[in-house]
DNA sequence: GGTCGTTCATTAATCGATTAAGCATTTTGT
DNA sequence: ACAAAATGCTTAATCGATTAATGAACGACC
């Protein structure tokens, strides 16, 4: 049994196809269909359950109300839930999406867009990896209608939907500071990408805001290809340094996952061998023997504003740049109770 | 600047469509091109960077070269990571795959049925829900390709790959009991899915084997949509009764989430309290202060396996039936330690 | 009665690619 | 030398929906 046609109706009606779809599209007025006949084509349209066929429909407007979603990473719950959102909203408002991750590579990222832009996608919103900002060019000289997620390039003018992460990172530094801990270290990325180089930003000024002068050795950034390995190597060198640090903070998920599994093998205790604030969120957060603090980033509002933008900009495509930062917020656990409170137990 | 379309290269080789897309489809040979033309054409299209237009392709051919995979709970991570291998695997052979989430919840899965129909899809692959019997018959009736991945049902006559959940169950059970636990609780959610039938009926016979007999008590089923509560009120009574439990199986990964995180607040210490094995598979588990023994599915190859029935499928309607039960792997860790080990501790 | 305006509906082009059928040429065979 | 076969390329229909342009029928107006 084929699919019934806007051709099939018009058959059955009587009339020609070109009616049939102006009835359908609300066009009687405008193109004045007579009301009897209006009529009669919307029933024959019911009865026969018609659906239109959105290739052609797409073929003809060269839309095809699909958005083109490219993560950096999906396999982190913070981008596996912000993709849930988006697609959530897209749907709310009759597009699809089309998830890629291209798994912090930027080849893939790029191969992920000419699929995506071969497959005729509306618009896209991505969520960047590093070295891709030639792909951001390109999408700006093509006039290709797109948002920026959570990374953005601030040397590239684009519409973006962040988190302040230099506000976010220099929080968990102060919170650390203030429930008595002052030789903190701060696990990153080797990264030239914004929101990195804002997190250790943040983190360092949160130091010098309090007299605590930076120590090299607390900062360490590491490779994400062998993240695993690294940070191994990295927890060992700033537990083995002369300026041993009492607090950890991890600048994502991952790093934070490797970084807890690590600590468990080593024996140390959290918080009292080491306090810990971690970026991201997860069950994993909860359900350590001793709920790790985070930074919390309005998730939903992050993927449901970008879907906004992006569609505006999809209605009218000389919508002004739109750019927002959001305030993340430290939810703060037991990883890093008030140094007098464990001391004194 | 417009895309280039087999009309432009036409026009700029002075020679019609129809040969363009002999040429450029490989079909040369049987249409009898020149060689000469044929390569100019080739070049032309090379040099204008031609790209086909997927919509008009696929309007032609009704083929989108698009598959939709509806999963029932994205935000479970062995859902989230199955989605993933599809999305590569499918990508490898040329598919683009459109994933959407119906949260256990059968209407949801309709309406997602009925646009990735919409949109049409080629085929489909379907972690299914409760109550969605109806829509694979519909499926089955309007002869559209699909292949049922981890559940599926009895009564129904379809592809599928799954995992044989009564081995599983049935293994876990064992380990228990090899490890000394006697007294083992189930907590599984109160569904006619055939997959937790099958885990429950594992574990009956698990104990069973052992001539142990199964206490009413022992076993929980608890509802989706109120897990949280549910499961706290489960644990409290399986803790409360006469025959209290000194082992507890989570069927799924949610309940395991909720079930520790309510054990946490009970300060139980697992295993010496309450020895734990749980289905499913994510880094909590590992990072949890006491590693928790699960039961790892073939993630990968059930995946891999569901994308390759299908394109098989479509290639071929006529293909036979698939269907195929792939086994879990029991991964011991120390929430299961021999009871000997941490008695004489 | 001819012109102009309405009203209601149809025709045909279009989006971009595919492909059966057809039409010239040239080559082959006898 | 003439029919048959092979070669090389074009025409036009098709997938399904949209929409500008056109047309027919009827009433009103001077």
């Amino acid at each position: 049994m084929k699919k019934t046609s806007l051709k099939d109706i018009a058959q059955k009606a009587g009339v020609s196809t070109a009616l049939v779809s102006y009835v359908l599209n609300g066009k009687e007025k405008e193109t004045r269909v007579g009301e009897v006949i209006a009529k009669k084509v919307r029933e024959i349209a019911k009865e026969l359950n018609y659906q239109p066929n959105h290739l052609a429909k797409s073929l003809r407007s060269g839309k095809t109300h699909t958005i083109g979603l490219i993560i950096a990473d999906i396999s982190n719950p913070f981008f596996a839930n912000i993709a849930r959102v988006v697609e959530d909203e897209a749907k709310r408002n009759g597009y699809t999406v089309i998830i890629g991750s291209c798994d912090e590579n930027a080849d893939k990222s790029w191969d992920l867009l000419n699929v995506l832009i071969n497959r005729q996608v509306d618009g896209f919103i991505i969520v960047s990896c590093e070295g891709s900002e030639n792909q951001i060019q390109y999408l700006k000289e093509r006039n290709v209608p797109f948002v920026l997620l959570d990374r953005h390039f601030p040397d590239i003018q684009t519409d973006f939907v962040a988190t302040n992460n230099y506000k976010a990172s220099y929080d968990a530094g102060i919170h650390l500071i203030k429930s008595g801990y002052e030789r903190i270290g701060l696990i990153a990325y080797k990264s030239d990408m914004y929101h990195m180089v804002e997190r250790i930003r943040g983190y360092k000024h949160a130091l010098s805001d309090n007299h605590i002068e930076f120590d090299d050795n607390w900062l360490k950034e590491v490779i994400f290809e062998t993240t695993e390995r690294d940070v191994k190597i990295a927890i060992d060198e700033i537990l083995a340094t002369d300026h041993k640090v009492d607090a950890l903070i991890f600048a994502t998920y991952g790093l934070a996952i490797n970084g807890l599994r690590y600590i468990n093998e080593l024996r140390l205790k959290v918080p009292s061998d080491l306090a810990i604030v971690s970026f991201g969120q997860a069950e994993v957060f909860d359900l350590y023997y001793c709920p790790i603090t985070y930074l919390r980033q309005p998730l939903e509002l992050l993927g449901k504003t970008s879907v906004e933008y992006l569609l505006k900009k999809l209605k009218n495509p000389d919508e002004g740049m739109k750019q927002i930062l959001m305030e993340a917020k430290l939810i703060a656990r037991d990883s890093t109770m008030a140094k007098s409170a464990w001391l004194t137990e």
